[in-house]
DNA sequence: CAATTCTGAGAATGATCATTCTCGGGTTCG
DNA sequence: CGAACCCGAGAATGATCATTCTCAGAATTG
């Protein structure tokens, strides 16, 4: 989407009748409202599921009208579509970050990732991850959600492959799949068992593979 | 497993000791319904996810009455864990012959896990693990579906590690923990990618392991 | 055969779902 | 200032949700 203002400005939740804004700028409250709807969409579907969370609320937490929403986004559908797809850069943003201030070379770089991933489990706001959840929640029978889980995959992957690639890797696309699969591994099992130490676990397998 | 409708009124069912659930009297009658009720719940969980599927669906395409159905569970949220146990059970069945008539050593049995699995992403009726995607559905905020998910796990994992002992594995513990997270990341990957090969991946990973 | 219990198909219930409508109040512009 | 317009809060809509009620008929029992 198109965002060029990105003031995130959030209005006051359970706003009394008569308490009105200044005076935005033309656009400024439309983007605003998406805001407030998409991060509060993000935390309750993350919590408890999309199907399980309903139109009522979002609209409730996010103190946005309901006719906004339905301006903005369309349909549940699109909201959903655009928070996932929110989740994913805020993801990718932070998972990039984590790597890019690693010392060490391209092969530290690689085992990082486990580290990172160890992180994200030990959050207490940890609930597996919103894009492999949706998947399994809609059993893969949502064409949107896999083209919007796909399309986050891609440049992770992309990321990993100039690592293996820099390491000197002489069949990177194998190892790339692996460390994927590794990922994907490490992630179900600690949303399954409550465990941390999947990334442990993945971390060791991935060591063994780099040689 | 949150209910929306929690007008719960138990009946006091008279139920017959060593019962799984908690059931009235099991009649002939009665058992066809549970298995048809079952069989059908199993279908469209699976098809269409637990939230996204309706009593009346389950009513329609199992021609059981209602009623039936709610003296022979309870409530949507029993019949869920049956029909979960119910899966879970058939697929180690499933699972426990298929690694039976593997010829060769215990190795030979570890590494045709992954040939079974790469069979079952195979099958057109492939919607992933339905244990694990209650789980993601979930959010693993049902402490029913994520025990009856371990529940599932234990003698899976307890079989693999009979087999490691067999197979003379040093630290059978650690690798049987790398095998199960292999088995998460192929089933997971496979769903996501609608890709049969994450099988032969991951039993690469666990060839380059068992050395 | 008569009296009683049990079953279940279908309607009823009340909550919640996603989506749309209404219309009063605010903004814009001539 | 006044007319035309836009926005959004809340009510309305109609579907569907899980669960319960009703009561005619089947099954069981004396």
């Amino acid at each position: 989407m198109a965002s060029k203002n990105m003031r995130a400005r959030l209005p006051a939740p359970t706003a009394a009748p008569g308490a009105k804004f200044a005076a935005p700028a033309p656009g400024a409250r439309g983007l605003a409202a998406r805001s407030a709807l998409i991060e509060t969409a993000i935390r309750l579907f993350c919590r408890q599921g999309i199907n399980a969370t309903g139109i009522d609320a979002i609209i409730n937490r996010s103190g946005v009208a309901r006719m906004t929403l339905y301006k903005q986004f369309g349909s549940k559908d699109a909201l959903v579509a655009a928070v996932l797809e929110a989740e994913g850069a805020a993801w990718r943003a932070w998972f990039f970050a984590r790597l890019a201030c690693v010392e060490g070379g391209p092969k530290a770089r690689l085992l990082a990732i486990f580290d990172a991933l160890g992180e994200w489990f030990a959050r207490d706001d940890y609930f597996g991850c919103a894009l492999m959840n949706a998947v399994a929640e809609y059993r893969n029978q949502s064409p949107a959600v896999l083209a919007v889980t796909q399309a986050h995959k891609k440049p992770v992957l992309e990321y990993i492959r100039s690592l293996c690639d820099a390491a000197g890797v002489e069949d990177s696309a194998t190892l790339v799949s692996q460390i994927d699969l590794l990922m994907d591994g490490a992630i179900v099992k600690s949303l399954i068992q409550r465990d941390v130490k999947a990334a442990k676990e993945a971390r060791a397998i991935a060591s063994a593979l780099l040689r």
